[in-house]
DNA sequence: CTAAAAAAAGATTTTTTAGTCTTTAAATAA
DNA sequence: TTATTTAAAGACTAAAAAATCTTTTTTTAG
């Protein structure tokens, strides 16, 4: 559903949210290889994230990527908008140009409450909201979680 | 979520459980016409489907594609597992490669509650179950059933 | 038996998505 | 002030998906 570059972004943006703030920065490389991404591609996007204001960065040593206070009160929503757009959230599961309650496709009825919980969840939800739920219920978006588990 | 490819398979089988059978036959032309998708694409794909007997076809005058009666006992996760394959139904919505029930990702238990019902749904209903629940419940799969709806 | 109608096959092109590489600019530590 | 570190920018390449075009084969109506 979410191309590529939407998923890392996704999960990027998350990272960041537990990995830093204004004080504690990480660069693409770290990044990318935590979240096992491609490098260059990942600082791609990145680098549209910190020109949407989604994602904050300082150049230079000890410079990298971090999320500021401000940063965590934005949606998934907002990194889905800024990466993929909002067309597959408001398209036909079966590619329909014209489906809609009143004129359902086969599907429209199964999918469409999925929509609207996952569209809620991202919308409502902040990254700080993601990130305080993600700790407290020990969820996975990284290989460096795999080895919190483990200790 | 399918690919294009996928889509237009699942609208074609769908459209031909509703229009035809052994002695009545429809023409890749009109199928795309009624579907609006591109004619030589589809065309490839009716071919697929007819290769792996999900879809029945006579060349010639009056030919054309058709569901047989043992056609339409077949799923639409057939067309699925034939045009676009399963990993799009196994993979995380986040795109990592360990999320399972015991390590989920950030959205795990809200997508995968769904995959489940519409796995479900295209896995146990035959092409003739949907296509008599399409005719009770005056669901849409293509443009002609808006000429249809409007008689 | 032949012409026309249709699918089958396969090569080709276009578009989109994914990913890489190279150069430039900014920041900072020494 | 200079070398180093890091992001930013942009050009470039590769792969996959989508779509088209051309030729061949089969069928059947006349």
């Amino acid at each position: 559903m979410l191309s590529n570059a939407c998923q890392y972004a996704i999960r990027a943006i998350l990272y960041l949210g537990i990995q830093t703030d204004e004080n504690n920065k990480i660069g693409v490389k770290q990044i990318s290889e935590d979240l096992e991404t491609p490098q260059p591609f990942l600082a791609k996007l990145l680098q549209q994230l910190t020109k949407t204001n989604l994602v904050s960065s300082t150049k230079g040593p000890n410079g990298g990527f971090y999320l500021s206070e401000k940063d965590t009160k934005n949606s998934v929503w907002d990194v889905i908008k800024t990466i993929d757009g909002t067309s597959k959230f408001d398209s036909c599961f079966l590619g329909l140009s014209k489906c809609t309650d009143e004129t359902p496709c086969p599907v429209h009825f199964i999918v469409s409450p999925f929509k609207e919980k996952l569209l809620n969840s991202f919308r409502d939800k902040t990254i700080e909201q993601y990130v305080i739920e993600i700790q407290q219920t020990g969820k996975i978006i990284s290989l460096k979680d795999f080895d919190i588990l483990k200790n």
